[in-house]
DNA sequence: TAAATATATATCGCATGCGATACATTTTTA
DNA sequence: TAAAAATGTATCGCATGCGATATATATTTA
């Protein structure tokens, strides 16, 4: 049996990651329903909010996600009103996300979240500093050791 | 600015957690493939490589999935052969998960797949356990502050 | 410059993940 | 014990997330 002790749920370190991320997205669903955003959706928010426009390539970049999870995404985002595509001058093939005047508003509704979540998520400063640094450090790595096998 | 210095992404703890948790899962995609499963399905399988068998609610209570997930879940752990289904003969409700010998024998197949993990991961031994520590004390703290609003 | 590549986005199919609801069976209550 | 409540599972609908492929446009190459 102890050859197997490794496979055990308690000895993962993949486990409580992701139980943390589920749970604490599971989390955000009320804080954000007032403003018609799912997380993925916010997450997009967010980026928009620092960088004013984008495009789906360095949008995808920034948030580790590929055309196939954001183009249907940001077409609900312009639905909704939020966002507008149009297809960049320069170039025929790039289409470049901004801001409406509504998606940049709803940034002010959207300040009271952050402190909200770490009312829940509750660890000390010093903790959550740890936390995430360790977590970009695995991310780093992660990434780096991404084409291993090529 | 200042205003919005809070609703940064790289002000968030949940952002790296989300990727954290999505990129590793990736990374287990390959390692998977040769057992025919998905991550999802790999978790609910060393569950079971610990328990045995379980129902249906049991194992989402420690999964922390509700039966919408789990149900079409196992029909195809169990369309593969890796599990049966059956109605327990005590209480009609309840539905009894338990490994085939096939689903047991693929405990082998998948004794390397930790050690794989690690080294993607590679963290320090103290790291990880930090990391894995803070994990389970954000869930321990998720759980606790969940039905604040009753 | 015409053909081959590369780039940027879109679409398709499948597997979660979850809110909401439905159904069957058991347990509790009046 | 008949009705009500609780429990356990299943189903539906929608939003990711991603592998694979398709399409349109730009760039490079022969």
């Amino acid at each position: 049996m102890e050859v197997y002790e490794s496979l055990r749920l308690s000895n993962q370190l993949c486990f409580p990651l992701y139980l943390c991320s589920k749970e604490i997205i599971g989390r955000y669903t009320p804080f954000l329903k007032p403003l018609d955003l799912t997380y993925t959706q916010y997450i997009v928010m967010m980026y928009l909010w620092e960088q004013q426009h984008s495009n789906i390539s360095d949008m995808g970049k920034a948030l580790l996600l590929d055309t196939n999870t954001l183009t249907p995404l940001l077409q609900k985002l312009e639905a909704k009103g939020y966002i507008e595509r149009q297809k960049s001058p320069n170039d025929g093939r790039e289409m470049i996300i901004a801001l409406t005047e509504r998606g940049y508003a709803l940034r002010t509704e959207a300040t009271k979240i952050p402190e909200l979540m770490r009312t829940c998520i509750n660890l000390t400063p010093e903790e959550a500093e740890i936390l995430y640094k360790l977590l970009y450090k695995v991310l780093l790595n992660l990434e780096g050791g991404k084409h291993d096998n090529h």
